[in-house]
RNA sequence: GGGCUCGUAGCUUAGUCUGGUUGGAGUGCUCGGCUGAUAACCGAGAGGUCCGGAGUUCAAAUCUCCGCGGGCCCA
């Protein structure tokens, strides 16, 4: 009986990963994998939880296997490695989907349509495709822990989050001021820049230069600054003008009136003009003006500031800064500590701040602002200008940049922390930890946590409708204290019913009620190391996973989770929440466009799973190129690396099986130490040995592709290409021998070896490998592939120099390759022999492996001469002294002379291999089994006949023939199983019929 | 507009950090060979503006600068 079970020499890939999903199913290999290794060093893993709102791409499926490969490495190497599923759930993208169902436009609609309702559809949109994320996710071979998820929209995570704010606020970092948004008026609603981005249009704005009067003494001539601008509706809001302090500006004379503006664009004036002064930018500063129009400001206003975002592109390098249409504005205003003015509304409206507007959208009021400009003598001059300005993608109306009132969480005093913070991380690629990441560390900007929409965590932040005194609740059990009516402990902690609490003001004993406003998801994600634990109420988990060894998401999550993560850390622990972080490129389409959905280029991953299989697909990823490096994707460049790399994979481990099943080999019952093994086998195991060596240095680095590609290199070339085609004649011997039995457990140990290597990176078949090559055999073998430890490297097997030889004779047979080719003798002709001219040295390392030379270059014998002064073809033979001629090539400081003289006996020979040769493909057409008996009948000439009966021995061992006759009688021989063949070899006609008995 | 990044044969890519023979593979194409792993394998050939330009150098795919194109992030 076969110890093994025997295979189809072409694989379904498919039916075997879908058999290997049910076998994990049914022996929890998962749980057992992760649990068993309970006691041991851990190695965090924090799942950046994707929106289960729309269905997984390629990129998706791409993250997740760089997840998973990473993770069934490090548990292979020991370390114990708990995976929590988590979902990404609130957000405006989710009440965006929800907005699209129901139709509706605007804030003020879904107002009306119900608060509860629809955030009790929002809550059902995020899981509507986690049937085909959990499934992709099953598919593709991401062990995770997908049945007790974190979910940001629970309660206990919401608490937590709660816990985090009221932490910063407890630190003062919380608080509360402006932000200047785009916005839509008519929606009323801000938009995510990615909104924004859709909407850009070209457009034809007023384009005005405005005279702004400096404060004099009263006798002096006017001087004004020249200011221009497309948005005349925002000088309402003006509060200072910006010059930049390094730029030149000159005072000029025009006709009868004096500006001042930058020197490089005094080409905005009309007409002749007289430089009378030039200063620098720095000198107007502080200088005060008068207000255009008659509005009150609290704090300072009105005077000249200077900024380094003033340019000389267009305008007159004096920029009108108003602080609540435009965020430098408002920056620069913040910091100067000036004064703030909104004489805008909600709706995009005038306030009573301006009443000859009051009521006026402030699109439609510009051309009035300019009438009155003009009659006040304060325009310069009027145009119009081409430009693109945002619109909104849903309902078409110009977008406001807009300053909002919303709450901020105050990075920027927690720089110096976040760059040192940043320090303690490992960043793949390393570029990003000073570039594009410390970059962004250095400018940080307070962070805009508030978001005045439905879906989100609520803000815990309640104030005193009477004395305004500000509370940050931090827990449910808080909230319950401090209320005022009931509140049970089931609340669903979202609007509206958060909205209904009201508290107790401990002050004043008035009532708190609750800022309307919800977080930014991206502080949810962000709070995922505590809160996925429900920390600090559940305080255990937390302790032992924190900071996390290892997180991985694609690049554009640089300044989005990445950042949010440590954002939060830093300011609630002062720590840096991991330490290695691996940014991953972005999928393309074949012809390197970035797959979306809206260019509707997206490959649909169902057909890859059907068609070639998660196997081919993670390959694809790992070995496509570095992790980090963006990937074109498409599905035959799948199926060319399935072709190539899985399939020798399997030809190596079905031909394994096929003999070992033939031979009834069982490598448990056979102990041969390396050692005494063939040059052949010491030098195939020491190749393993280098290459564990070289895998696992890849991988630990994260060079997840140069590790995959020293695999593939190795199976193929190495495994496949030399060793196996090169042993093949030793598993064919029929008898039990010393030999045969090395090179089985060789191939064994190099095929169960290769399998561990590939585990974590095509787990399916290793799995399926695994059982047939391992359980089989032994029943205290552990009971998946995914429960072994990872190959270590021994470097006692290791034999460098015989790798080095290896590489010379494979280069040496290529060259007589080459020689055979040059004298157009084909492979199949014998010939005599072939010398080898080389150092002692050479000799005798080439020596131990002349036999493969002697084999792949099909010559009778190898010869070695040490020198020749003479290194040509005339010398060899002469120092032979035989008649022959010889075909030199040569491979660095080696010579090698090829003996192309054919004489009958060769002759003779090359025609029966030929013969063989067809013969054994017969045996193929009538699809025997390899040890099936066959009888030979043939016709031919005389030298056929002579080759033949001198040969005959030969043939029948090659081909397992027992008999083989002369002549055969056609007309008898139309008998069943009787097949007959017209050959030419050569010149020659051959008639071949062979028989099975 | 700014920051980071990528650009090498029809396609996928190694080499770039640390400059040094004639830029190396795979795939596809042509020709030849081998084969009881057979939809595999071996050899030869054709195929290159190393994105373009300038500079540094005895020497540049590699270093510097300026462009062009793709990607990401931010305005």
């Amino acid at each position: 009986m076969p110890y093994f079970r025997s295979e189809a020499q072409k694989a379904n890939f498919v039916q075997l990963e879908e058999e290997t999903l049910g076998l994990w199913e049914r022996e929890k290999t998962f749980e057992y994998c992760v649990d068993r290794r309970g006691a041991r060093e851990k190695f965090v893993f924090v799942e950046g939880p994707p929106t289960a709102n729309g269905l997984p791409h390629p990129g998706h499926i791409l993250t997740r296997v760089v997840k998973d490969v990473v993770l069934r490495y490090k548990t292979m190497r020991g370390f114990y490695v708990e995976r929590k599923a988590g979902w990404d759930t609130h957000g405006l993208p989710v009440e965006i989907e929800v907005e699209k169902e129901l139709g509706t436009n605007s804030k003020r609609e879904i107002e009306e349509f119900g608060i509860e309702k629809f955030n009790q559809r929002c809550k059902e949109s995020v899981f509507r495709y986690e049937k085909e994320w959990v499934n992709a996710t099953k598919r593709v071979g991401f062990w995770i822990d997908m049945d007790s998820p974190y979910i940001t929209s629970d309660n206990e995570y919401i608490e937590s989050v709660w816990w985090s704010l009221k932490e910063i606020w407890k630190k003062g970092l919380l608080y509360q001021g402006h932000k200047v948004v785009p916005y839509c008026p008519r929606c009323e609603t801000t938009l995510s820049s990615h909104e924004v981005a859709q909407g850009y249009k070209e457009v034809e704005d007023p384009s005005i230069y405005v005279k702004f009067r400096l404060k004099q003494e009263k006798e002096q001539e006017p001087v004004f600054m020249l200011v221009w601008t497309t948005t005349p509706w925002t000088l309402f809001g003006n509060i200072a003008l910006a010059v930049h302090p390094e730029h030149v500006y000159a005072k000029v004379k025009v006709k009868e009136e004096i500006f001042i503006l930058a020197e490089a664009r005094l080409g905005a004036l009309e007409g002749e003009y007289k430089i009378t002064e030039r200063l620098k930018g720095k000198d107007l500063e502080d200088k005060e003006y008068e207000r255009l129009f008659d509005v009150s400001v609290e704090g300072g206003s009105h005077k000249i500031i200077t900024a380094d975002f003033v340019s000389l592109e267009e305008g007159t390098g004096v920029v009108h800064v108003a602080p609540a249409f435009g965020e430098d504005d408002y920056e620069v205003c913040k910091e100067k500590g000036l004064g703030f003015l909104q004489p805008v509304d909600s709706k995009g409206q005038f306030t009573s701040d301006v009443p000859s507007l009051e009521g006026v959208f402030v699109k439609d009021a510009d051309k009035r602002i300019i009438e009155m400009l003009k009659q006040r003598g304060l325009l310069y001059k009027q145009s119009t200008y081409l430009h693109s300005y945002p619109f909104c993608w849903r309902c078409g109306s110009p977008l406001l940049y807009y300053a909002r009132e919303s709450w901020f969480i105050g990075m920027k005093s927690l720089r110096d922390n976040l760059i040192a913070n940043n320090e303690k991380i490992n960043w793949y690629p390393s570029h990003l930890k000073y570039g594009r990441f410390g970059n962004f560390l250095e400018s940080i900007e307070d962070w805009a946590i508030s978001r005045q929409r439905f879906w989100g965590t609520p803000l815990n932040i309640w104030l005193c409708t009477r004395c305004g005194k500000e509370f940050c609740v931090g827990s449910i059990e808080e909230l319950r204290d401090r209320a005022k009516n009931f509140v049970s402990s089931g609340l669903d902690l979202h609007r509206p019913y958060i909205d209904d609490v009201v508290l107790r003001c401990e002050e004043c004993g008035g009532e708190m009620r609750r800022v309307k406003d919800v977080i930014d998801c991206w502080y949810d994600s962000g709070a995922a190391p505590f809160a996925q634990w429900h920390y600090p109420f559940e305080p255990e988990e937390f302790k032992h996973n924190f900071p996390a060894s290892f997180i991985t998401e694609a690049i554009d999550q640089t300044r989005g989770w990445f950042y949010s993560l440590l954002a939060i850390s830093n300011a609630i622990f002062d720590a840096a929440p991991y330490l290695n972080v691996l940014s991953l490129g972005h999928i393309l389409d074949e012809r390197g466009v970035k797959m979306s959905k809206s260019k509707g280029n997206v490959v649909d991953i169902t057909s890859i799973f059907n068609n070639e299989g998660a196997d081919a697909l993670r390959w694809f990823f790992f070995t496509a190129g570095p992790p980090w490096d963006d990937i074109r994707f498409s599905e035959p460049a799948i199926a060319e690396r399935q072709k190539k790399f899985l399939n020798t994979l399997w030809n190596s481990y079905f031909f394994f099986v096929t003999y070992a099943g033939i031979d009834e080999f069982n490598p448990k019952e056979k102990e041969i130490q390396v050692e005494r093994r063939s040059a052949m086998d010491r030098w195939i195991m020491s190749r393993l040995n280098t290459l564990k060596k070289e895998v696992i240095g890849s991988l630990e680095r994260f060079e997840i592709h140069l590790g995959a590609r020293k695999i593939e290199d190795f199976v193929i070339n190495d495994l496949s290409n030399w060793y196996i085609r090169r042993s093949r004649r030793r598993f064919w011997v029929t008898e039990e021998n010393f030999d045969k039995d090395c090179a089985y457990l060789t191939l064994y140990e190099v095929l169960v070896s290769v399998c561990k290597l590939l585990a974590p990176f095509v787990p399916f078949i290793t799995e399926h490998i695994y059982q047939n090559l391992v359980r089989t055999i032994s029943e205290d073998a552990l009971e998946s592939v995914h429960l072994c430890d990872y190959p270590s490297h021994d470097e006692s097997v290791v034999e460098q120099e015989l790798e080095d030889t290896m590489d010379l004779v494979a280069q040496l047979v290529e060259a007589g390759r080459r020689a055979r080719s040059d004298a157009g003798i084909k492979i199949r002709q014998p010939l005599k022999a072939v010398v080898v001219v080389c150092s002692k040295e050479k000799k005798e390392e080439v020596a131990s492996l002349v036999d493969i030379l002697k084999d792949e270059l099909n010559v009778k014998e190898v010869k070695f001469e040490e020198s020749l002064e003479d290194i040509t073809a005339k010398a060899v033979a002469e120092t032979l002294a035989e008649e022959r001629e010889f075909k030199k090539v040569e491979v660095d400081d080696v010579s090698l002379f090829l003996d192309v003289t054919l004489d009958k006996s060769l002759i003779e020979e090359g025609l029966v291999r030929d013969l063989v040769r067809r013969v054994q493909g017969m045996r193929k057409d009538l699809d025997l089994e390899y040890t099936a008996n066959i009888r030979i009948m043939y016709e031919g000439d005389e030298e056929v006949k002579e080759a033949i009966k001198t040969f005959s021995n030969y043939i029948s061992e090659e081909t397992l023939a027992v008999g083989i006759e002369e002549g055969m009688q056609i007309s008898e021989s139309k008998r069943e199983g009787f097949y007959e063949k017209k050959w030419k070899i050569g010149k020659k006609g051959v008639l071949i019929g062979v028989e099975a008995v």
